[in-house]
DNA sequence: GACAAATAATACCGAATGGTATAAATTTGC
DNA sequence: GCAAATTTATACCATTCGGTATTATTTGTC
């Protein structure tokens, strides 16, 4: 890795929390080289402009979240404990590396529908995938009849992502942590409601 | 009515959705005065600061879709039917006179909770008075042997919430309508699962 | 260790930002 | 209808914004 290779990975991991947080409009040149220690002409010198390192910036917060998922879902063999990664992360999400700031497409999607159409394509695109990888899950488990034939994939995944991502919104906004708890209490009874025997 | 006050709700009603849109940070006074067709003086002449315009839209965007529900939810004389009006407002959101930009309370709460106090206090107060309304109405539900009494209504109410938002913020985003509906009528199971047969 | 190439720091640019003092125009009460 | 008070427009302020050209420093290569 080259010395601007380095310190492009470097602005990267010390903004993306900044972008999380206060957003892609709240977010100035200053406040980047404050958070780097570096200078104006060094971040340009890496980036051309402050719309590739937010992108940069959301990529990275993305594939945090992402890797956490994948690697939790990983060990469990069966379609319903792989679901239930989801409610088992979010319950205690502070013991796992969560970017600062929250979930990072629930951020992004809120600020950048009406005026950052890049930032938005990179978004849908982080939702799409997350939806078609729940779905997947959950064609699995019908076809392995741990689920109700009579599910609707695309929709469960959508209510999963659905709710949690409001739960989200709502613990971060009144920083009550129990009431994430109870919604993902129901996003649990959703899954286990999933079971051939209903 | 004075004219100053006539002044200060027309400034308020144009610049509402530019808040709900581009967010606090984004809304300039420029995209004020472009608003409104007035200039800079004649606005600060009735508000102080952007923060005192920004407060005053949040609060009538609120107001807005507050009044959506409380009409319909007046209509309806069963607590299920009161609940379910939620999935049939959003169902056909389109139809109803809601604030361009989407939610306020989401739009706001993602902004607002690491940057804006003020707001935020504001936003929290939205999302505990809507939690507290629905909360009384599955009691209501409970005491009537409408629900069953091993509902918890905090719970299911915060739930209803987030599954809202999420499905908001997800059809915002990806422009589909359809998600937005397919989430609902998860929503709808939910409030249908609440009944007293179960 | 010399030297070219890559990287970072400095100093600056025009434009836009939020905000204000003052002057002009308009309402208001009588 | 007119003066006083309120409301609006103009012109300006310092600051910050994103971005760039230029200079200084650090790298890697031989």
């Amino acid at each position: 890795m080259s010395k601007a290779e380095k310190t492009k990975a470097f602005i990267i991991e010390k903004t993306a929390p900044i972008f999380n947080r206060k957003g892609y409009a709240g977010t100035s040149i200053n406040d980047m080289t404050d958070a780097t220690g570096l200078t104006k002409g060094s971040i340009y010198g890496n980036f051309s402009n402050k719309d590739e390192v937010a992108l940069a910036a959301f990529d990275y917060n993305l594939q945090k979240i992402s890797t956490i998922f994948a690697t939790e879902m990983s060990q469990q063999d069966t379609a319903k404990g792989q679901l239930l990664v989801f409610v088992h992360v979010y319950m205690n999400f502070l013991s796992h590396p969560f970017p600062s700031g929250g979930c990072p497409i629930l951020n992004t999607a809120v600020e950048a529908d009406d005026t950052h159409p890049e930032l938005k394509k990179k978004v849908v695109l982080g939702i799409i995938n997350w939806k078609n990888r729940i779905t997947n899950v959950i064609e699995k488990g019908i076809e392995q009849k741990e689920f109700s034939s009579t599910t609707d994939p695309e929709q469960i995944a959508l209510t999963i992502i659905a709710t949690i991502e409001g739960g989200v919104m709502i613990t971060q906004a009144t920083g009550k942590l129990n009431y994430l708890k109870l919604i993902m209490k129901s996003v649990e009874k959703l899954i286990n409601g999933l079971g051939i025997e209903n």
